[in-house]
DNA sequence: CTGAAAGCGCTTACAG
DNA sequence: CTGAAAGCGCTTACAG
C-alpha cells in the first residue's frame, strides 16, 4: 500500500469493507472511550537517562498498538500541572509520569479518580500508586561501600537540588547512612539548571581539601565534573570518583568513572506492561510498587 | 485548580461556563477538523542529536499550544510507513519527520495531497516540500579543510550505512570534494545497527596504515572511535579526528575532537514554526528547503 | 441575542 | 444475518 492510499479516508460502504481501510482514531476513541495513546511525561527528554527511558517506553508501546504523547517538564511544577490536564484532555488512556511535583497532593486526584497512573523513577512516599523505581539507597550504598574499598578515606557527595525529589534523597540517604563517620558528611548541591557553573565552584572550594572520593548523584554531575576537571583539573589526580546512572560516556573519559547501572529498558518496558494490565483489569486492579535493582560497574 | 476538577470532565450548561472548563480534545478535533496534535518521526529519540531536536521541536510547540506525537523509526522503512499511516489516521495536523526512505515515492501521496509536511535532517532531491537541512556538503568541507591545516596529510572518512540517507552522501560528498588528491579517497562504511564492532574492525584494518587524519560522519562514528581507542589506542596517538554534529561529551575525552556543529535549538523550533505557518496559510503556501549553516568548533 | 439541531466518523445495541 | 439509528462531546450554522 502507498501512502497515498490512506490520507484522508473518508467512510463509505465500499471503503469500509476495504482491506487497507483504517478508522479515524479520534472518533473511535469518542465513540468506544480508549483511544490508544499513553501519555508521557518526563522531566528532559535530552536527558540520556530519559531519552533511553522513552525510547523503552515507545518500544514496548509500538508492539502493543499504543501511540505516545511525550512532554517535557524541565522540572516546572506549574508546567506539570498543565501538561496533565492537557493530556487527559486529550483522552489518553493512561499516564507514565516522572514528576517533579515536591507533594503527592498534586496528583492525589487522579488517584482519587482511578486515573491509570504509573509513577517512574520517581515515587512518592505513602501514595498507593503503581510506580517503577531502582532501589536508590541501596545503589548509594554500594557506591559509597565501593569507594571505601578501592582505598577513599573521605567521600564527599555532589547532589543536585531540589532534593525533595525522592530519588534524589534517597540516594542521599544512601550516602549518609553509608559513611564511617557519620558526623563527617559532606554535601554540595548543585541547581539542576546551572550544572556546570555550580560543580565548578564547589570543586574550586573543595581544592586542597581533605577529601580523595566524590559519590554524584546522577550522570549529569558526574559529566560536569569531567568538564570541569578537563579545563582545569589539577589537585584532583587522585580522587576516585563514582556516578549513579551508566552512561556510555563512562566508557572513553579519563578519570574513569564507576557506576551504579539502571535496568532502564526493563523499567521502560514494564512501566507500559503496569499500564496495560491495569486498562485489561480495571476492576480488581491493585496497585504496584515496584522496585528493581542496580548494578555496580567497576571501572 | 487541583488536577481532581479537571478529571473526566462532562459538559452541561453549568460546566460549559465554568472558568476551568477544558473541552474534551478529541470531540472538538472531530467536529472542527484540527487536533493541535503535531507528529514527529525521528530514527531514535535516544540519539543526542534526535533527542536534542524534539527538545527544540516541543518546546516551540508546547509554547504554540501543540502537543506532540512521537515516534522511532530505528531506520526501518516499514516501520515509518506504518508510523505516517498510524500517524495521519489519529489526524495529526502535521508531520515533521527525519525520514529514513530510500526513495521519495514513499510519502510522495502526501505531497500530492497537500498533508502539512516538514522535513527535517534528511530530504530528497528534486522534491518540493518545505525542510530544514543544514548545509551537509559545506559542513563536511570544512572540516576536511581543518585536517589539513592541522597538518593532516592523508585524511579518512568513516561513515554509516545507509549512505542513501541525505545528510549522510551530502557530507560523503563534502568528504570527497575537499580532498587534495581526489584518486586517494579511503571510505569505510560502518552499518548504523552495529557501530561498534564495525568501526573496532576499521580500526584495526587501518592500524600502521599510511593516514593520520579521520573525518566522522555523525557523533554515534566518533563516539565510537573513542570507546574503540579507550580500549586500545596504541599506534593511533598521531591521528587527528573530526565529526559531524557537536557533542558535550568533545569537551572532556582524549583525543580532542574538533567538530561542525548544527544549530540544532533553530532547526527545530524553524520546523514547528514553518508548520504552523502553514497551518494558518493553507493556500497561498510556497514549499521552502531552508538550509541553515553549520559552525566549526576547533579543539 | 439565545437556544436547539445538525453533523464530524466511528461502534454498539437494536429493529427488521 | 443485515442495515439503520443512536450517541460519544464538541462547534457552527440556523431558527426563533
Amino acid at each position: 500500500m502507498n501512502v497515498v492510499s490512506i490520507v484522508r479516508h473518508r467512510k463509505s460502504k465500499a471503503q469500509s469493507k476495504e482491506l487497507n481501510y483504517i478508522p479515524n482514531q479520534y472518533a473511535r476513541g469518542l465513540r468506544i472511550g480508549r483511544t490508544n495513546t499513553i501519555g508521557v511525561i518526563v522531566p528532559d527528554i535530552s536527558n540520556i537517562f530519559y531519552g533511553k527511558l522513552c525510547k523503552a517506553i515507545e518500544q514496548e508501546a509500538y508492539l502493543k498498538g499504543y501511540n505516545l504523547i511525550i512532554s517535557n517538564t524541565y522540572e516546572d511544577a506549574q508546567k506539570e500541572k498543565k501538561l496533565i490536564s492537557d493530556l487527559i484532555n486529550r483522552n489518553i488512556d493512561g499516564l507514565i509520569l516522572a514528576s517533579s511535583f515536591d507533594d503527592k497532593n498534586e496528583i492525589e486526584g487522579l488517584r482519587q479518580n482511578d486515573f491509570p497512573l504509573i509513577l517512574v523513577d520517581r515515587t512518592f512516599e505513602n501514595f498507593n500508586v503503581d510506580s517503577i523505581t531502582v532501589s536508590n539507597k541501596e545503589g548509594a550504598s554500594k557506591a559509597v561501600e565501593f569507594l571505601y574499598r578501592s582505598g577513599v578515606k573521605k567521600p564527599v557527595c555532589f547532589t543536585i537540588s531540589p532534593v525533595y525529589i525522592s530519588s534524589i534523597s534517597d540516594r542521599i540517604q544512601g550516602y549518609l547512612g553509608a559513611l564511617k563517620n557519620q558526623h563527617d558528611a559532606k554535601l554540595f548541591q548543585i541547581p539542576h539548571n546551572n550544572i556546570e557553573e555550580g560543580v565548578a565552584a564547589a570543586l574550586a572550594e573543595l581544592k586542597h581539601q581533605d577529601f580523595d572520593g566524590i559519590f554524584c548523584v546522577n550522570n549529569n554531575i558526574a559529566k560536569a565534573i569531567l568538564k570541569s576537571l578537563a579545563i582545569n583539573g589539577e589537585g584532583f589526580e587522585n580522587i576516585k570518583i563514582i556516578s549513579f546512572d551508566d552512561i556510555e560516556v563512562f566508557d572513553i573519559v579519563h578519570p574513569k568513572i564507576s557506576s551504579i547501572s539502571q535496568p532502564i529498558e526493563e523499567m521502560g518496558k514494564k512501566a507500559v506492561m503496569l499500564l496495560i494490565d491495569r486498562f485489561d483489569n480495571p476492576e480488581g486492579h491493585q496497585p504496584q510498587q515496584i522496585v528493581m535493582d542496580t548494578v555496580l560497574i567497576e571501572r
